[in-house]
DNA sequence: CCTATGCATGAGAAAAAATCATGGATAAAC
DNA sequence: GTTTATCCATGATTTTTTCTCATGCATAGG
């Protein structure tokens, strides 16, 4: 038993207003369309909501009842959907990634991003799961994939690229005759659920013989390897665009110019669904992010 | 901030159902129609209420808060609408008549009305003062009017048709020698803040005399009037229509073939603005109640 | 692997709503 | 008391919205 809606707007506004030709210069339509909406909502209820006297309108007593009910009602509808809208528009922009890219590249530019989105919050989910990934909850998404995935919205970050690194001193103090050579130190592996490429890889790719003697360090974290790289405790692979912070200021180098592309990506995720709809405010706040975020790990190359 | 609230019954039934398809059958519209709906409502929110995983869809924790508005908000709406409709529905069938008619012509005929009508309730307002029918009182009216009232919805019961009368009896004890004698016998007025036609109007545009030897009754009510003549108390100017029903069943009788047809008529009052846009079950009631008035008292002449 | 089911969507059809112009009726102003 | 201005109703027409149909895509289940 429900009236047609869209009049009931129209009978709020001439309640209120008195007069259908102000409810009609409120709602911006025609009177006459204020008066045919009028006019339908009787027809279904069945009887007058106004005692039309030539000039001027008056509610009948039906009419004070029910223009009570609707006010209250398109009030209480027009307080919750603000409410809700409000606050999903200000819910933070949440972008899940790697633990790794979380580390070694999001977090040491967080008073950069900060400054970038201004009051917007962000929430930043560290995870290395991509599986794990719900649509509800993230706007963006950061993650290795080793074929792009299917999802349309994906582009690729910077591609996969695998050098040899230690720190500096840890170089300096390493008696070295060639470059091969260095790689026999102490070796970090990064050993986690998901599958790294580890060094027996790497020194068949780029072709370097996968020697026997070396030390060897197993961390299930790649954020704590470079942390122990940076502490002289050995070699590690690295990741550019990982740790290329780390090679401009000069806190690592790259043991030998060998560079493995290996073809894979990492891969930028948006989630289209989620924000297609957003305000505007929002959408050019996760467009900056998107560009900075472009800005900083996109052709990363050399 | 009120969303398009069309979409709102297409997303609680949605809800409901747990399917845009099931809702579109309950709603008799195409699945199409639901989707676009829903995407609508998405499209104003800003967020998504559903999260679509193929073949399924799922509310998102938006999608959950505000399906419970909504579907709180339409089922208040729904209640209130049912319940007003339905106390109008069943409101009595309102008649606004003078005081004579109700009384001379209704009251002796309840019965047949109660009958015509059923369950329908009526509700019999007997008034003289025309003036004061209120728009929002009535549903019919049945009233003398001198001239045709500008009201459309007006129809003319009954001709005004004056007599003598009196009883058969005030008649038989009365040695009369010629009809103008027997109207000097006692007079019967009736005076009241209305102007009635009176004897000496009547006898005057019927050629008969008018002789100052009469003794003389004034009563402030017609119906009381009547009782006087039933009760033998002298001659009285008889309204054709009124008195009818006491001419046929041989309780009055017409004193001298004289008739005045003053050109006025009693008429029927139809409140339309009220009505025009009642149930079916309503009007129909009315439209009986019409026909019996019209059955009943139209064409009341010889 | 194939089929059945469910949602999204482009193009076109159908329906609803708004507009314009006009009329009637009243209140206010001269 | 006539005139003027204001307000609502309404017929005809145009504009806008909505729906439908057909199809595509994705998934679940046999």
């Amino acid at each position: 038993m429900l009236p047609p809606l869209k009049p009931l707007i129209a009978f709020e506004a001439a309640v209120r207003l008195g007069s259908f030709t102000a409810a009609a210069g409120e709602l911006h339509v025609s009177q006459g369309a204020i008066s045919r909406q009028i006019a339908q909502l009787e027809g279904f209820l069945g009887f007058p909501l106004f005692h039309r006297d030539g000039r001027q309108i008056l509610l009948t007593t039906e009419g004070e009842r029910y223009a009570s009910t609707v006010s209250t009602t398109l009030q209480r509808l027009s307080e919750s959907t603000n409410e809700l809208v409000h606050r999903f528009e200000k819910r933070p922009l949440t972008m899940v990634t790697s633990n790794a890219f979380a580390s070694l590249c999001l977090m040491p530019r967080m008073t950069e991003i900060s400054a970038l989105l201004g009051d917007r919050e962000l929430k930043l989910i560290a995870r290395d799961d991509i599986a794990a990934l719900d649509d509800l909850e993230y706007d963006l998404a950061v993650f290795y994939c080793r074929r792009r995935p299917k999802v349309p919205a994906a582009e690729p970050l910077f591609a996969e690229k695998i050098v040899a690194i230690c720190s500096r001193m840890y170089r300096d103090s390493f008696k070295v005759r060639s470059d091969d050579e260095l790689v026999r130190g102490t070796q970090l592996w990064c050993e986690t659920p998901e599958e790294w490429i580890q060094w027996p890889d790497w020194l068949d790719h780029v072709g370097l013989d996968a020697a026997e003697n070396y030390k060897r360090i197993q961390i299930n974290n790649y954020p704590m390897v470079i942390q122990a790289v940076l502490d002289n405790q050995g070699v590690a692979l690295g990741w550019r665009g990982m740790i290329d912070r780390h090679l401009a200021e000069g806190d690592l180098v790259q043991l030998t110019p060998h560079e493995w592309v290996t073809g894979s990506s990492f891969y930028l995720l948006k989630n289209k669904a989620l924000n297609a709809r957003a305000s505007a405010k929002r959408q050019n706040d996760l467009n900056e992010l998107l560009e900075w975020l472009r800005r900083s790990f996109q052709n990363t190359d050399s």
